[in-house]
DNA sequence: ATTGAATGAGACGTATTTGTCTCATATACT
DNA sequence: AGTATATGAGACAAATACGTCTCATTCAAT
């Protein structure tokens, strides 16, 4: 079964060096990178041929993953706003490592298309809201699902910058999206 | 009183292109910046010695934009919430001058310690709003106030899209922040 | 018309990053 | 043990951006 797992999987420690290191600068070199994976940087290019690569890799990785605990944490559940109250409370936890997507640009098709089908299954939860009455109907879509997309950003930069305590975050953005920071 | 008008004023020129050119492209080159400006890229490192200087100075300009823009439109509120209305009216047109600022790093300490004093404005805000009854007690107050910066932001990212009217983009931000997305 | 300051164009050297390549070494398979 | 593969270290050229410099030109002031 383990076909290769007895050598450290230095594809993965890259991706992961790779997503911690851009995280904190979008800017940093190869050369960072591999030294934060442990690894040479001619063995950086052995598993990425560009820094592009690099980047669409660590993008749809971040994107798996995200899509991965959005889908289990939504299972279960019997109602949209339900959805929306677990699929916040799966994602806010991974934000640290997917938080530096919103400063790549999608220049490659595959990962634009990816992303705009993320975002259509926000807009179709929206659809659910606004059905189920949890939504109002005069709220437009896009607003919608950026808002929905901002309090995720919102709250793990709240975490990280020790205003907000992990465990609060997620409840603290359902409430905010659906209610505001207004009384009731 | 014109002192020295007739000439065209080229430091604006160059501040203006920079901020036009880095909301698009953060990572833009002073070259690029210059062309936009119709400026050589010499007379650029004339008016700044470095990047630095002039990503500084276009950072406090913005900011002076913002305050000013503030502080005129929130003259004559008599409540919080009015202050808060009156602000977002304001400050959202003015969103894609300044929305380079989220990528940039205050590394000056000056901007750092000027970025502060804005929060400080926002965060005094929100004590008058929950004085005031219109904002929930129970509610964090730098959560609140990211709350409050995160809009700004994504009004003019959705103007930016074309989801959003320009006209409608303030109003919307704020119903969202006071009520949240839900009914009532 | 003349003078002086500001500008544009562009050359130049430096620094950094990137991608490729080589070679010696370490590790896993047989 | 012997072999093949993957790796680390480092050299190398190319590309890019930055900051400085020079020189001819333009424009405002006199």
């Amino acid at each position: 079964m383990a076909r290769k797992a007895l050598r450290p999987p230095v594809k993965e420690a890259i991706i992961d060096a790779a997503i911690d290191t851009l995280a904190r600068n979008p800017g940093a070199s190869l050369s960072e990178i591999a030294a934060r994976a442990g690894v040479g940087r001619a063995s950086l290019h052995r598993h990425f041929s560009s820094r592009g690569d690099l980047v669409t890799a660590i993008t749809l990785q971040c994107m798996d993953e995200i899509d991965a605990a959005t889908d289990e944490a939504v299972a279960g559940a019997r109602t949209a706003c339900e959805r929306l109250s677990r699929m916040l409370e799966a994602v806010v936890p991974l934000g640290d490592r997917y938080h530096f997507l919103a400063a790549e640009a999608f220049d490659d098709a595959s990962l634009h298309a990816r992303h705009e089908a993320d975002l259509e299954w926000l807009a179709s939860l929206v659809d659910d809201l606004k059905e189920e009455g949890a939504m109002a109907p005069d709220v437009p879509r896009g607003w919608a699902v950026a808002n929905i997309d901002a309090q995720v950003w919102l709250a793990w930069s709240q975490i990280a910058a020790g205003n907000l305590a992990p465990a609060d975050a997620a409840g603290l953005a359902f409430r905010t999206l659906l209610q505001g920071l207004g009384q009731r």
